[in-house]
DNA sequence: CGATCATTTGACACCGGTCAAGTTTTGTGG
DNA sequence: CCACAAAACTTGACCGGTGTCAAATGATCG
């Protein structure tokens, strides 16, 4: 298959610009690669920790965490996702955490062997990776060094962008975002935050 | 702080040709792309966040830290590298964190505009950014849910390995990773592990 | 209207941070 | 090799921010 090099056209992944922005010939080249879509529910669990790992997954519409268990039933959220990121990733044969709805979301499922032969996919798969890299050094910094109230300040900021003067950084005018953290119900919002829920409820009063 | 020399240019300019490598080419390949090499002593900064980021590196020899400053001095290390990791990542044109070195270290320096056009030296980035997603998912659950003691116990294990069960029967057959943790200061594990110089100095205790 | 679950609020305890010595190690110059 | 200074590390006392436990309130849906 003829693929356009897309890191040459869109000027490598250096660019100033946003995560995102896929090239105009991404949307028909996908098609021909989706193995298949899904719809699931609120809170549905797309697959556990542990599951091997035959496909990645990009979500077209909604919202999914991904979190990891500890063995006493302690829960980290690791990551938060809106339309257009991947997950599923990974080097090993099993997935290295769990992915959960947050609102009903649709998911666009590849076979792990066509990513690997399509440059234009990997390419999208290493700037997914890249950006999530980032997104987790800053998750980083807020669970190791910010206190509760710090804590929750990040997360509204995050979520619901547009407040006026301080300026979020990232994708802007994301109205999904703000749905999202409208929907996290407490527990997963101190689940990802590394607070306990009576916490967040009470640094939100 | 150790002084250390910045960069202030990158070489010479990318050359378009790309060779299709698989793994076996590589260390030929990797050899042809080398913008250049750089040692540096213990504690040298390679670069601070906020440079401008037109190459990325390999670490050759050596371990090196990434980590984000928040304003009022706060520390977060965010990555501990080893021999072959990738650093310097990132969609951005400026570093999202400043990188240091924990040991003296020997780097490879590749231009961006290189790697852009090495399908060889993409795989490394993608394959590299994977895996650091996944262990930056672990310690987002040590930095969130995890007590003192327990980060501690995990970094432990985590840089010294082969301490099978709870015999010490001597040096590990792994000398670097051991080294690593007895060469990191007390204030660099504690900024590693979101807790203070003096909790890591107890429970050591 | 009642059952279940999510959220809020309160009282209390404790882990880990802060502040402050004191001790050991490292580095440097004579 | 020693002397001295600076940095790194340890140890102690105290306190505050969060977690824990418990109960009350509110929301959702048969």
């Amino acid at each position: 298959m003829a693929l356009t090099e897309r890191f040459t056209s869109d000027g490598g992944f250096g660019v100033a610009t946003t995560a995102d922005g896929d090239p105009a010939e991404w949307g028909a080249l996908r098609d021909t690669l989706v193995a298949r879509r899904q719809t699931y529910r609120a809170h549905d669990v797309v697959y556990f920790e542990g599951d091997s790992a035959r496909s990645i997954y990009e979500l077209s519409t909604g919202a999914v965490m991904l979190y990891k268990l500890l063995p006493d039933g302690r829960r980290q959220v690791v990551e938060v996702l809106g339309p257009g990121d991947l997950f599923g990733l990974g080097l090993h044969d099993h997935h290295d955490c769990s992915a959960e709805t947050l609102v009903p979301s649709t998911v666009a499922i590849y076979n792990r062997r066509d990513v690997e032969n399509s440059s234009a996919l990997r390419d999208h798969v290493t700037r997914c990776a890249l950006a999530q890299v980032q997104a987790m050094h800053d998750h980083a910094v807020l669970l190791g060094r910010k206190s509760a109230y710090e804590r929750v300040a990040t997360f509204i900021m995050r979520f619901i962008p547009d407040r006026g003067e301080f300026d979020c950084p990232g994708p802007s005018s994301e109205p999904d975002k703000g749905a999202i953290a409208l929907t996290m119900t407490r527990q997963e919002i101190a689940d990802y935050l590394g607070l306990t829920i009576e916490t967040v409820s009470r640094v939100f009063s």
